[in-house]
DNA sequence: GAAATTGTAGACCAATCGGGTCGGAAATTC
DNA sequence: GAATTTCCGACCCGATTGGTCTACAATTTC
């Protein structure tokens, strides 16, 4: 290993897996360290506790669904496929991710209070998003809004609503039916009438 | 509830869905119940252990896909295809059935002798219709085999052998790649040339 | 409607598990 | 070869968990 930090590294994406199986609590750290053919005691030279390479893996997955969120808007040009994409790919995210709020929402309400600030944080961020691409689809002529910052708002809230039965009960087959239904609501709603 | 027979089937269904997920060592008494909405103490009424019902949610699996590829070979008409619909469907079933595995190849020697049981049943079964299969395409002339028992054997012997990497690795892309390579080696090893 | 049977669940127990510590052994650096 | 960094086996101790037992509903039988 050439340096702490990159072993950190390493830990987390081995971490990042298991727990995105089994979530936090079910996840051992011995699990972890046999996972990297290490020791267990040897992980606590790189993180001071289970929790804390919890919250260095949530971090690392916000990271990276920002990053997917960019490239996927990038991909397109019109605000309504770079809407269309955002969506996507966010209610995937979310969807992967579940099992790490099974294991926050078990009983643990320690990292509750960790999750909601990441989670606030990274709401500011998509609200943000949103009202750009409703601003752009307006200016451009191809959506009809009043209020850039409510309708976004609104948008948000569906996307929020599409959250909890998504983590609570356990459907595979018609999340894309929904994903589907949720987005022709909101361009029906929002496209100009010819 | 009608009958005790009934409620075992209630519960096994229940525990095998989070058998699947989380393996055997993972899933906790609590957790069955819990998703029963029923006392812990209660499932004990109905089986006397943690490893019995895992033996009951083994055999039901097994007459699972035992339908699964009844179902799958009746579908289509020649050989080919119903060799090609079995390797599928036994193949995915396998990769569904993984956590069992990992959980039962953890530690608990216990439970190995009893799905060992099960799988030479199975096997003996398998290589039964493998061993048809061949015959009835050798008969109708599509394939050109000279021994049906050990080319069946043959078959059988690749089939486990995709299971190991499956089992102990793990690759999502790849396997359907596999599957077809496969396919294709026991195809063209055994069509009859033009 | 009393008695027997069937089913449920809470309190409890013993064993194991699992997060975390510690002292010191390897390995690496200087 | 000393100092530092990295690693780990052994251990600690509270929490977890499979399983038991008893009391007690609910239902069936008589």
């Amino acid at each position: 290993m050439i340096n702490k930090e990159e072993y950190r590294t390493r830990i987390l994406l081995t971490a990042s897996r298991i727990f995105s199986h089994y979530g936090f609590k079910k996840t051992t750290m011995e699990e972890i360290s046999r996972a990297l053919k290490k020791g267990k005691s040897s992980i606590y030279y790189y993180f001071g506790s289970k929790e804390e390479i919890f919250e260095a893996v949530v971090l690392y997955e916000a990271n990276q669904l920002r990053t997917q969120l960019r490239a996927a808007m990038k991909e397109v040009d019109s605000p309504t496929d770079k809407l269309r994409n955002y969506i996507f790919v966010r209610m995937r995210a979310f969807e992967k991710l579940s099992n790490y709020y099974n294991a926050v929402f078990d009983k643990n309400l320690d990292h509750y209070e960790f999750i909601e600030k990441i989670r606030s944080k990274y709401d500011r961020e998509e609200l943000a998003i949103l009202r750009l691409l409703v601003y752009l689809g307006n200016s451009r002529g191809i959506f009809d809004v009043k209020d850039s910052e409510y309708t976004a708002m609104a948008i948000q809230t569906m996307l929020k609503g599409m959250e909890v039965p998504l983590f609570w009960r356990r459907r595979e087959i018609d999340i894309n039916n929904r994903l589907n239904a949720i987005l022709n609501l909101i361009f029906d709603g929002i496209n100009k009438r010819p």
